[in-house]
DNA sequence: AGGGTCGTTATACTTCAACC
DNA sequence: GGTTGAAGTATAACGACCCT
């Protein structure tokens, strides 16, 4: 049964004409007709009753009433929840973090985007920025944050945000002075810095080359949070971003003071893919990013 | 290109109320 | 009760469009 034809049948039956349905429908009176024939020979019964001053339901007419409407309902229904399923974005998304970014990031971010689009399952990898474009370019992470002198060419990157970086350590443990600490500093103190897979680690060696000196990297350690127990330890001082290490900075535990003049700075971008495109998860979680650096979700305390 | 579907126009047919 | 005109439906012919 046409949707169509039943559409008409009904009109017809709310009007009690045919002319007038037509007039309904924007159609003419000759096509509302043909319509109702073929609903007739479909369901092998008269429907409707012409009476030479329009037209009434007989009794299989009034059974299909009944009928007509619920399908049409149930048609409009399909449609409404297509247009619901178009308009949300739905499926699984795995973004990529650097454990500098994560710490901060993760639960502003999570919240937002669960706010947004609670349809799409979540997974978030924290891993070394190296490792995360491995996960992009092998195709198991979808869309992931990196710095940019880490970032492949292969991999369609969209700048995000510039962070000064700076010397953080134990009060005790900091160089005298109040001022910013020149980068040749580094060659004379005791360094704590990620391992030559992570891109921090290839921006601080850079630095260090075109000043002519050799970090005095006394200690290798891959993880944020061992490189902040070692600063508390008093073990060495950290090159890092100090939003990293925002809730030390904020207690006192540890302190600050910014790294070269100019400023050091190392820069992160949003990266996907390029061979692949990106999924509408994907690109709802890499707006979403967008939207929390824009609307300031992304704590970044001065030293 | 040919067939099927669906729409339009023109016109035939039917029914009914008003009138004589 | 017969006639007439209005209102409404059915049908034929034709064209546009789509699919194979």
């Amino acid at each position: 049964m046409d949707p169509r034809h039943l559409r008409a049948f009904l009109h017809i039956v709310e009007t009690g004409s045919f002319s007038a349905a037509a007039e309904r429908v924007n159609l003419t009176q000759p096509a509302l007709s043909r319509q109702i024939h073929l609903l007739e020979d479909e369901a092998g019964e008269i429907l409707l009753r012409r009476t030479g001053r329009g037209a009434e339901p007989t009794e299989a007419g009034l059974v299909l009433v009944e009928h007509a409407r619920a399908i049409l309902e149930a048609i409009d229904g399909a449609r409404r929840a297509m247009g619901v399923r178009r308009s949300q974005v739905t499926g699984r998304v795995t973004v990529g973090l650097p454990p500098s970014v994560g710490v901060r990031l993760t639960a502003p971010l999570v919240r937002r985007f669960r706010e947004h689009h609670p349809l799409v399952g979540l997974c978030l990898v924290e891993e070394l920025s190296g490792v995360v474009q491995e996960g992009l370019l092998s195709g198991w992470i979808d869309v992931g944050l990196l710095y940019a002198q880490a970032a492949s060419p292969a991999l369609a990157q969209e700048a995000l945000l510039t962070e000064d970086l700076a010397l953080i350590g134990r009060p005790d443990q900091m160089p005298g002075g109040s001022d910013c600490v020149p980068v040749r500093a580094l060659a004379e103190l005791p360094i704590l810095l990620p391992g030559r897979r992570h891109g921090l680690r290839a921006l601080v060696d850079q630095a260090a080359f075109r000043h002519g000196i050799v970090v005095r990297v006394d200690i290798e350690a891959d993880s944020l949070r061992v490189l902040g127990e070692l600063a508390h330890a008093g073990l060495g001082l950290v090159v890092h971003a100090p939003s990293a290490f925002a809730p030390d900075l904020a207690a006192g535990t540890l302190v600050a003071r910014p790294l070269g003049e100019p400023p050091l700075q190392r820069a992160i971008v949003l990266a996907w893919p390029r061979d692949r495109a990106p999924s509408r998860a994907a690109l709802a979680m890499a707006e979403t990013v967008r939207e929390l650096l824009k609307t300031g979700g992304w704590p970044t305390p001065q030293p």
